[in-house]
DNA sequence: GGCGGCAACTGGCTTAAGCCAGCTTCGATG
DNA sequence: CATCGAAGCTGGCTTAAGCCAGTTGCCGCC
């Protein structure tokens, strides 16, 4: 033991094997750890410090504790890698599937979609600004989530004008029926041309933990999309939480003058 | 109180109370939150549970402990926005700098930026695989941080082929004196025409966590960056790790037919 | 062979007590 | 007025013990 672990609290040095061992491959992804009881005996700790131990590791996204069950190696996952490729009419008119469906059926997954509201609001301040809207201007505002073999992978709030969304069903209903809701903007006259990501990382929220069953130690990428028309023209803007173990972004594109 | 938060266990009470107090605004950025000690004596609790309760807010990202101080409402700072534009041609003329000190210097901080070390390695797969390369083909590697005002914010590991810059102080010197690393791939015959970025979020490593000062509850936002060339040619791949809590990416982009 | 119950495993969480170490504030002294 | 030391605040971490609740495996019985 060297000098530097020496000195680490128990807690930490415990840690610090169990790390090294999944880092090393000797415990792999699905591998049970051992026990609070077991490490305890093992270290000649309390137990409470061995738990400390593994909520370290949980805290990192290593591990992940099951009630009842033991503590596991975290599986890590294949992304879905969601690119600007998925808001392409090339893309959409081979397959007259949405963006989030293609991914997901390209890893071999049944996608699900569900919208649970579409309600009209005043827009958040940043939602307005990128719209070019007075903050009292009231918009469309649907909620989507979306689901590959019925677990949650990420949730959208898209709020829309109600000017470009007059008389249509965007305005009013949750099922629209298939095909790409940017099928829908280009028979109302906005074509998408070009877009706008934000990107941002952060702990999720307790009901974000809780909607879209994201384990301990997993954080979310939050993704503000704006879609604008061939005259610059904002017509739609996402906000996107997305599960960081199973969502990332791959963007390919020319470096501008 | 509720039914649901009556049956939550005390920890998880006061963790949401506190929560609820920062989300209404009662406690604000840089406020103390109540000690682990007069949390104990105001809820009737033992010391560690309430201790448990701001352990739990420190990994949603919203609390930050300082030993012998106490415990504050974590700062939401303003993110410095990477995006396309960072590689253009015209930034870099106009201002004869880094894409990274280019946004430190829009927030009116002083940009630093060290290179600890070139090496010559064999690549990680991902790496091989996007610059064309068998894996046994050495590449030069350069591992760079970032500052702002002395603080660390990101690192990136560079990986160029040595055929890319046979001859160039790029493979050799860490000082590579004023200017971008882009305009010297320009001057060696690689202007860059295309970039991919491929992003992902995940908890950081303790090593990152040492290195990057890293507050507990804080994603980082892994960026592997591509350099394309005219022809299509990678010449450059860069893994960068930044703070996502003072990092967030902005693109716009056409959408691609 | 299947089913149910029980024992033994597991994690979730609390308690009371304690000691170590960092930081801040205040009072005494020069 | 400045400095220093002590007291009192703070968080870091552990201990021993305990009880609750979920899961699993095994054994007995039908």
């Amino acid at each position: 033991m060297s000098d530097q672990q020496e000195r680490q609290p128990p807690s930490r040095r415990i840690a610090e094997e169990l790390r090294a061992a999944i880092m090393r491959g000797d415990l792999g992804d699905g591998d049970q750890l051992p026990s609070e009881r077991d490490l305890a005996a093992r270290y000649a700790t309390a137990r409470n410090t061995a738990r400390e131990a593994l909520g370290i590791l949980q805290a990192e996204g290593l591990a992940q504790a099951q009630h009842g069950r033991g503590v596991f190696v975290r599986l890590r996952r294949p992304l879905m890698r969601m690119g600007r490729d998925r808001y392409s009419r090339r893309a959409r008119n081979e397959t007259g599937l949405s963006p989030f469906r293609i991914e997901v059926e390209r890893q071999g997954r049944t996608p699900h979609t569900e919208c649970r509201s579409v309600t009209t609001v005043q827009p958040p301040a940043e939602v307005a600004q990128r719209l070019g809207l007075d903050a009292r201007q009231e918009v469309i505002r649907r909620e989507n989530w979306y689901f590959a073999d019925d677990e949650p992978m990420q949730v959208g709030v898209t709020y829309i004008p109600t000017t470009v969304v007059e008389g249509s069903p965007l305005a009013t209903e949750k099922k629209l029926g298939r095909g790409s809701i940017y099928q829908r903007f280009e028979d109302l006259g906005y074509p998408i041309a070009r877009i706008r990501e934000e990107l941002s990382a952060r702990m999720p929220t307790p009901e974000e933990v809780k909607g879209l069953s994201i384990p301990p130690g997993v954080p979310v990428i939050e993704l503000l999309h704006t879609s604008l028309d061939g005259d610059g023209r904002a017509f739609e803007v996402t906000r996107f939480v997305m599960r960081a173990d199973v969502n990332g972004l791959d963007y390919e594109m020319p470096v501008e003058d």
